[in-house]
DNA sequence: GGAATTCTATGACATAGATCACAAAAACTC
DNA sequence: GAGTTTTTGTGATCTATGTCATAGAATTCC
């Protein structure tokens, strides 16, 4: 997959500061594209934060139809859901191009939770704000139709980099980015979003959906 | 609105001890069936735990449609996601019967999470199968026909019950409260549960949906 | 620079589920 | 226990979105 989810981020700000998380042990890992991270359903043994590249946290269906729960980017941290409520990964962590990971062992990072409450809390805020996202995603899904909620999503993505960069960045989303995150089909998204930008509801950059 | 949603609860599992919430200067409230506890859009100033009765988590719409986000059981938090990011309350919390309700200040809530790190670990963990759920439940809405949407919803049911009480305990469901949860319309829910029950995959106990 | 992928695009058609319009049954109210 | 409200139930349409087929444009890859 090309980089088209363009994390150019300026100043980022990660969960763990990374040498923070080289001190307690964390070790790099690189992982080409399309690698696969972490798989659903599989017993979480690490935290994970990406260093670099672009990550994709997905379920895939009987069909080998792709939902895409979560898009990382430098800084944030995924999988994190399976090792607090130690339970199997609820969706596969896939590269969407070269990239590193950190990764530090489960029982380390709850020490370091432990002996760093302002990091506890900064995980809790994520958390919440994840949740927060997957409110309002999955009200639109019940009651919006196609464009509803691809606005909604793109809105989301406009607020949520913020939450990890200092300057905004530029998000760069494909039509089929948009449809494996919507569960809308890649059709109706294309037609939804020509008719968005017809009504100057989306700005389109190079063919791309820019937020 | 009925107490259908029957919360018998045997053995409860609180997330924070009762008296332990009373000690740190928390609060009993008591709400009237239909009362409105907090509003989306309001900033969060309390954390909230459900002693009796039964809460309803909602959205509404332009349209004054329902879509639940959450039912809230005894001992169950709610709107600790909004305290936790600081941002505006994102779903309505109303009671659905008269209920008495625990309220701590948001202050004080964050000093007893320092001074007791287990219970901010249990915040975490109740947050992470909070969003593990959403993440279920998305992926059902975005791929899957209304006959695994229910069936979905109704398996969580049977398993979020495990965390917060020691013997099983029986939900019931109205077809009206299925519709608000998962997104369709309660004509669809109606037809689909008369099918599902007739393949033998729903039990229906006085006519409500038991799980 | 040509081949192979991946994306975008568009038309024709099918269909699950929404909507509307009723009505009966059940539950709750006083 | 009569009246009100809520829930369940069922048929007849309507429509947004999925599905399928096909093709050109843009990228990536040797």
């Amino acid at each position: 997959m090309p980089p088209t989810f363009d994390a150019h981020i300026s100043i980022i700000r990660p969960m763990i500061n990374t040498d923070t998380l080289l001190a307690w042990g964390a070790s790099h890992k690189k992982v080409s594209e399309s690698e696969i991270i972490f798989s659903e359903g599989q017993a979480p043994h690490f935290y994970f934060q990406l260093d670099s590249g672009s990550v994709r946290w997905v379920n895939i269906n009987d069909e080998g139809k792709e939902f895409i729960q979560y898009l990382i980017c430098p800084g944030e941290s995924f999988g994190e859901m399976a090792v607090f409520d130690d339970m199997p990964h609820s969706a596969s962590a896939i590269a969407n191009e070269d990239s590193v990971v950190l990764r530090l062992a489960k029982s380390t990072f709850f020490q370091l939770l432990e002996e760093e409450p302002e990091i506890h809390f900064a995980f809790s805020r994520l958390l919440s704000q994840r949740l927060r996202f997957k409110f309002l995603l999955l009200k639109e899904l019940a009651y919006a139709d196609s464009e509803h909620r691809i606005t909604t999503l793109l809105e989301y993505f406009k607020q949520s980099r913020k939450n990890i960069c200092e300057k905004s960045n530029k998000v760069m989303l494909t039509r089929q980015q948009i449809a494996k995150m919507t569960g809308l089909r890649v059709e109706t998204v294309i037609r939804s979003i020509r008719h968005l930008s017809d009504k100057g509801l989306v700005h389109i950059n190079h063919g791309k959906v820019y937020c």
